[in-house]
DNA sequence: TTTGTTTAACAAATCGATTTAGTAGAGCCA
DNA sequence: TGGCTCTACTAAATCGATTTGTTAAACAAA
């Protein structure tokens, strides 16, 4: 709470305050900051010494103090974005988030709690003493409401004061199984996220609520949970090493995101299995570089970058409106089919991440 | 200057504040900060009041206002960072750097400039109206000094004022080349980087200068250049495609870093060349994802993490200090062999970031 | 001439801390 | 009693803005 490190005054360089400019200009600090914010009470102040005091400003280069600026309106311009870390899947979401804050003159503090339970508690405090007016969260599991609003992607929870911006994740279900049973597949193993992922038990409750509905058997042994969360592909390497080690058969696999597929793939390929031809493969998010790997890799995009500004402006539109907001939105995944579920004849050059191939195949393999 | 979105006064839900912390204990403020703050001052107020300020403190969940503090000791705690777009190489380095800024109190704003010389220009400013202590730029063309201290990641240029942390280009160029023509390469095709990037220039002149030395000729129709800057793999796709056009023969390519490499990679599969077999690929960076690709990738590793590390640690050593800091503080490359240069029964398995394969070939294939 | 209104500004309080320069009272000594 | 040193505090200035309530002067209306 009052950590001090020692010395270092660099912050003390900075221009003309306010007052030297009124002095500067013969006029008190009140009239000039009138004028600077064109304060209705301006409106008396004749436009000559406006200019005037414009064109000093200009000149002497006046930036004001933002801090005690702040300090006097109670408004920062600041929200914090907190995330496990910045993975591709994070990085996708903060650009959108940084693109409209920036568009009206906010900033953002990020933080990554590495999934680490006191983190997560300490931080939004620590933003909180900063005085951002909301916090953003990615992929983190809150435990309570704050006293500033927040919007959480990727969260589930039912917080008051807490909107969360969610993926369909029932639509996801259906898209990828469909696709797979049209493929022909029936033998599928499914990846279980981790249990710090926020989405995991969402997203694994409607996967199998969707199976279920179409008739499609997930063997227990064709079940693996994912132990640790990483931003790399050695997420999934190990999970398939065990999978195979069981000895279970299995033609499909559903991973829980593009970067565990990737592991997954290439944990595959290292047993000495083709994909797609032995196991076909579909991941979820569509990251970037998911249309790039070989093979390419069929997945459930979520429409990433557009989430990010869903979340900025959902979360500004409450700062404006001074009100709750919707506890929910949606948004909907797309089919992303690429290499790694289709055979090699029917594959055709990826687009990458805005041209997704949607060339839909009806007969199964 | 003044803009001035309207209402919303979310900030105002603060706790207590000094003063009525004071007020509570029937102390004066002055009191309060001086033991809160564990000044030398404090030294003569007994441990029971001074007790007795800690355990009011915590009871009625005191937190100073940041502002106000900062506003009156000059202190923000806060650092810059800028860098061109969120991409794999960015996420790294910026996780190092938050890491030691964390360990120290202090916190980050981040931008993404996209190669827009105005917001090159205009985000120090909006940083510096923000009142960071100091900057750390990433992969971006600073123009000139500015009134805090600056360190630059991948900056080339020789500013006052900024401290450069750079990777050695000619080491990196030797390890490159060195291992290509060891394998037997001869006819090597080059990526010049895209001219917004910062290490494009002091990159290709290491390489030319190596290649020289060791006898190599680079032959024009085989140097091409990246003509835009995405995070994305679609980067180098079209360079490879019009080199493949050009119809001049080539057995490796040297890529501008792993991003352009993977997109080479796919350019050159869709035109039906394997890789390693009819081209070799080297890409530059060792994202984390080069080692799970289909090939993995052979690589010039910059250690990112740790720059970003040592970025942090030289800007708060400059601040604390006061002190100009050294010009310039140098790591080294590593080579990193892995399948998209050696052939399939001489790989061995990938192991992720931190293992990375180290068994070089000294036969030509 | 008096009153009222508009114009063009300013003084001073305020936001919530930090920090310097004091001060009231106790204790001790001569 | 006076003078000195501690002890345990406090008053008040300050950081750099914003904002409310006045005010002096000019002008218009009665």
């Amino acid at each position: 709470m009052s950590r001090q490190p020692p010395g270092g005054k660099s912050t003390k360089n900075r221009g003309v305050s306010l007052k030297a400019l009124a002095e500067h200009l013969g006029l008190s600090p009140a009239t000039v900051s009138l004028v600077m914010n064109r304060a209705p009470a301006a409106a008396s102040i004749p436009d000559e010494t406006q200019q005037r005091i414009f064109r000093a400003a200009k000149e002497l280069n006046y930036r004001p103090n933002f801090y005690a600026r702040s300090l006097r309106t109670q408004r920062s311009f600041m929200i914090g974005v907190l995330h496990p870390d910045l993975s591709d899947y994070v990085a996708l979401l903060t650009s959108g988030i940084e693109d409209q804050l920036t568009r009206e003159g906010y900033f953002y503090f990020a933080a990554g709690h590495r999934n680490n339970p006191e983190l997560i508690e300490e931080y939004p405090m620590l933003m909180m003493d900063r005085s951002v007016e909301g916090l953003i969260t990615i992929d983190t599991p809150l435990q309570h409401s704050l006293p500033f609003p927040v919007v959480s992607i990727s969260g589930h929870r039912n917080i008051p004061g807490v909107t969360n911006v969610v993926l369909d994740h029932r639509r996801a279900a259906e898209l990828a199984l469909g696709h797979l049973m049209r493929m022909g597949h029936r033998e599928i193993a499914f990846f279980k996220g981790p249990k710090v992922s926020s989405d995991t038990e969402e997203r694994w409750r409607s996967i199998c609520e969707v199976a279920g509905r179409m008739g499609l058997e997930m063997k227990p042994g064709l079940c693996v949970e994912i132990e640790f969360s990483t931003p790399f592909p050695d997420m999934g390497y190990p999970v398939v090493q065990r999978l195979l080690a069981s000895g279970e058969r299995f033609t499909a696999l559903f991973a829980f995101n593009d970067v565990s597929a990737i592991g997954a793939v290439r944990a595959l390929r290292d047993a000495g299995l083709r994909v797609p031809e032995d196991v076909a493969v579909v991941g979820f998010d569509d990251i970037p570089s998911a249309a790039y790997h070989t093979p390419s890799l069929t997945t459930i995009r979520q429409p990433l970058r557009r989430m990010g500004e869903i979340a900025a402006q959902t979360l500004l539109e409450r700062l404006r409106k001074n009100s709750p907001g919707p506890k929910e939105v949606a948004v909907e995944p797309e089919l992303v089919i690429r290499e790694s579920t289709t055979s090699r004849l029917q594959r055709s050059t990826p687009r990458g991440i805005d041209g997704p191939v949607q060339n839909e195949l009806s007969q199964p393999v």
